[in-house]
RNA sequence: UGGGGAAUCGUUCAAUGGUAGGACGACGGACUCUGACUCCGUUAAUCAAGGUUCGAAUCCUUGUUCCCCAGCCA
């Protein structure tokens, strides 16, 4: 469970002002309650992240409780795997809501009695318009609606008629339960909004014992109400519904009443977050499932190799406003970063290797180096790494004709074998067809090992390597947004602005003898390449695959970029 | 076009009548056996126009732009 910490301050924001004055002037006898009311009929991603921070990060901060509540008032499209996915997710999140889980569709009891309530006390009543005729009868933007000819049904006939309604006398869609409110209201939610509707379809949970189903808005507020909510945090598309949502509670809760307060919802560049977007991924395949580790849901991210603790930074950064906002990916990125950075332990791998013979070393020799497994941290310890006369190094660390400010291998050149010699190039082995370079051959300085050059010379460019006898071969993954613009999320046929190259598998990856059967799940630093995660789902025994989860970040390719 | 919201560095969040600040980004530098990390510095904003005030991002007026709402979805 995460804690408010003098090192994890507590942000202010419009909300917590709110929960102050609120805290001020007694308004819940000092109780702060919050929920995070997912519908399973997806899997949650970094914008429901936000949510549960927010919600959750609200009450531990103020020492109240949060419940998970899986908002399930619509059967369609709503199954238990969806709920297994929220829980796992919300708990990998770091969050716990003890024995405070909750489900809408356990309160359809309850909720029945109170629209009886409503209609009995002349609030609702039973409506027999089709949906064209609702619509008709809801009027526009500009022009106020018409009552329904059913409107001055007697509590009687609408008692009467809702309790077959539930019975299931009435075809789908032949009446509805409306709320009596006002057909010329300005805002629309207010046009005698409908509160249960017929719908013959099979709930993952009641089965079949129910044929009405209770809205939203009904259903939403009373379920906050009788969990005890007291602050019923919602994104700014529900601000419209406000009025309704005080409506209801006002005449079916006599005391601590919820309020619901409206945030902004996240946007992330490059990026979509809206779940019908998503769904077309999946059920489209341009992503190979909801735990693609493209996928911006916390089960792909999860994948892709982000920690808990990264997100949750990650949204402690971002804020809480009622600004519309497109988060630059550039932060979560660096939410990442910061946190790998501390925890990965470093490892060398090479992604695209090029043979260098070392000229002088002895054939047979094999000698193993000590290698520290993070340079600021040292009670992680260190690795034996093994050396030979034979190694790969990475293809983009030698350049036959570098240019000026490249540090690394070229003819001429010295350059440091991290946490080995210094090497210095003898000659390269061209292809004779392509004329690729395809072997370099170097001379090593002995009296380097483990310290700089005796001459006090300056060998700027330190680079990372692997004795190619030694050498594992992996499978490495390296991920690229997944959208070519900016603001997909706005973009009607956003399919088109799909990254073709956001996915490259490299397979002639080797990565040092440690990590042959690493953990899934478990993460390095390749150094200079970035961090990567051991694919949780594709093991493959005695050759590990990785996830790149974020490169690291590289001045030397802006400085190239440059010229 | 009716109603509901929002406008502050490139992005994002603060400042609630009293020095416009932080983070990310970008740029420059120091350090470095990771061109990483770390450290230092620079850049850069109050939607507009009026008004109130000693003083306005903040209050008032008018205007502008953007978002949400006409599902028996949430």
């Amino acid at each position: 469970m995460i804690e408010a910490t003098p090192s994890n301050p507590a942000p202010t924001d419009f909300i917590r002002d709110i929960i102050d004055e609120d805290l001020r002037t007694n308004k819940h006898a000092g109780r702060v309650a919050t929920r995070f009311p997912p519908e399973p009929n997806g899997y949650i991603h970094i914008g429901h992240a936000k949510s549960v921070c927010l919600n959750f990060g609200l009450a531990i901060q103020y020492q109240g409780t949060c419940n998970l509540r899986l908002d399930d008032t619509d059967p369609a499209g709503e199954s238990m795997e969806f709920v297994e996915s929220i829980i796992r997710d919300v708990h990998w999140l770091g969050f716990d809501w003890e024995d405070r889980l909750f489900y809408a569709s356990d309160y359809f009891e309850k909720l029945y009695a109170f629209a009886v309530e409503m209609i009995k006390s002349g609030s609702a009543y039973v409506c027999s318009l089709n949906p064209d005729e609702m619509r008709e009868y809801r009027g526009t933007f500009t022009e106020p609606g018409k009552d329904s000819p059913d409107r001055d049904r007697s509590v009687v006939e609408n008692l009467d008629l809702f309790e077959r309604m539930r019975a299931g006398e009435f075809a789908d869609g032949a009446y509805t339960l409306r709320a009596k409110i006002d057909m010329a209201a300005p805002n629309i939610v207010m046009r005698d909004p409908i509160l249960y509707r017929i719908k013959r379809e099979p709930h993952y949970r009641t089965g079949t014992k129910w044929v009405i189903y209770p809205m939203y808005d009904f259903a939403h507020c009373l379920s906050d109400a009788l969990e005890g909510i007291t602050h019923s945090i919602c994104t700014l598309e529900f601000e419209n519904n406000r009025p309704l949502y005080d409506w209801i509670v006002e005449r079916l809760i006599p005391a601590n009443r919820p309020k619901q307060i409206e945030f902004a919802r996240l946007s992330v560049s490059y990026t979509v977050l809206s779940k019908r977007r998503l769904i077309e991924l999946v059920q489209k395949g341009y992503v190979n499932g909801w735990d693609d580790p493209r996928m911006p849901t916390v089960t792909g991210m999860r994948r892709r190799g982000y920690t808990p603790e990264a997100i949750r930074k990650f949204c402690a950064e971002i804020g809480v406003a009622k600004n519309d906002n497109l988060i630059d990916v550039a932060l979560l990125e660096h939410c990442v970063r910061d946190d790998l950075n501390e925890r990965s332990p470093r490892a060398m791998g090479v992604l695209h290797p090029l043979r260098v013979v070392i000229d002088n070393y002895p054939e047979d020799q094999v000698e193993s180096f000590e290698c520290q497994n993070h340079p600021q941290r040292p009670e992680m310890g260190v690795r034996q790494v093994p050396f030979s006369k034979v190694l790969y190094i990475e293809r983009d660390d030698f350049m036959e004709d570098p240019p000026k400010k490249y540090h690394r291998l070229g003819p001429g050149r010295e350059v440091r074998l991290r946490n080995a010699y210094i090497i210095k190039f003898a000659s390269m082995v061209k292809d004779e067809k392509t004329g690729e370079v395809i072997e370099i051959h170097c001379t090593y300085d002995p009296a380097t090992r483990n310290a700089p050059p005796a001459d006090g010379r300056k060998v700027p460019g330190v680079i990372h390597w692997l004795s190619v006898q030694h050498a594992i071969p992996a499978e490495v993954r390296l991920y690229d947004r997944l959208f070519s613009i900016e603001d997909p999320g706005s973009e009607e046929d956003f399919i088109k602005y799909l990254n073709p190259n956001s996915l490259e598998t490299v397979t002639t990856c080797y990565v040092e003898q440690s990590l042959k059967d690493g953990v899934p799940g478990s993460r390095y630093q390749f150094e200079r390449l970035g961090y990567f995660c051991v694919d949780e789902k594709d093991t493959k025994a005695g050759r590990p695959v990785f996830n790149r989860v974020v490169p690291l970040r590289d001045s030397w390719t802006k400085i190239a970029e440059r010229k």
